[in-house]
DNA sequence: CACATTCGTATCAAAAAAGGTTACGCAATG
DNA sequence: CATTGCGTAACCTTTTTTGATACGAATGTG
């Protein structure tokens, strides 16, 4: 798996910690540091979804579709392609393989299965959760200096 | 993510439909469509595992270590070195940024979360429940010739 | 005891995937 | 009408994964 989906989350959370104001690919690129046309890749994929809309020009940059708490991490994973978390060998299997296709169609349930699991747990978090708990974090670490 | 868990499935279907025989890794390399190499590095750490026994030298090869309903597909991914479902992203966060690392250290709470989401669903299958569903698969194909 | 077989593993090469960069068009703002 | 910032294609680089070759050690076999 690729990490696109932990550089969504971030960006997202980014766009969450300041509402009402759009924020250019340029500065969210240089805040995870990364390039802008990466950004912009992953929000149009999100954009698709409706999680996100942009402007271009003068004052142009990106905000968030919904509000932060009506936005679920699964939603974001299922707008970036739904990759699978578990990866099917591409080889092919030998003519003769007593158990060949078969296994790899067996294991497609069990894919399908272990997908839906990851989404499940996706679900019970929202862009809220995500920057409240990355406050709280933040609170802490203050206090201890 | 690879194609690693796959391919160990695979393999170990294979053992389990031949119980009693020592199968060696240039047959299970074949099958697969691969190279004996890439068979035995896997078959190492699944060997650290417990779950197949090797033996060298003439009528060498390999053998499951249990029975294949005891042997769960959790414990193989295990046993492969257990690799992230999700990936965090590898970028440097700007030190300017507002929610930077913290959203990083939220982010690993829901991986942790995710990870044992799709063990629990792998604890679910064994290599019989696999064996099994291959050969009915084979089955069903056979009668509708 | 020489020999064939098969694992064990290091090292190298190849292929695939992911990520980053440059470039340029377009629309909107001011 | 110049500037800003998105939209995208094309291309390059890096990283990851997989495959190949080679050779040593161990274990049966005749």
């Amino acid at each position: 798996m690729n990490s696109r989906f932990s550089t969504a989350v971030h960006i997202l959370t980014l766009l969450a910690a300041t509402p009402d104001e759009r924020v250019t690919s340029e500065f969210l690129a240089s805040s995870i540091g990364t390039n802008p046309v990466v950004i912009r890749r992953q929000l149009a994929l999100l954009r698709e979804a409706g999680l996100v809309e942009s402007k271009g020009a003068k004052g142009g940059g990106w905000l968030l579709g919904r509000k932060p708490s009506a936005i679920r991490l699964s939603e974001i994973r299922e707008a970036l392609g739904e990759e699978a978390a578990l990866r099917m060998h591409r080889n092919d299997p030998h003519p003769d393989c007593p158990v060949g296709d078969n296994v790899r169609a067996a294991l497609e349930q069990v894919y399908c299965d272990a997908n839906s699991a990851i989404n499940q747990r996706l679900r019970r978090w929202t862009l809220q959760n995500m920057l409240e708990e990355a406050n709280h974090l933040t609170a802490t670490q203050a206090k201890k200096r």
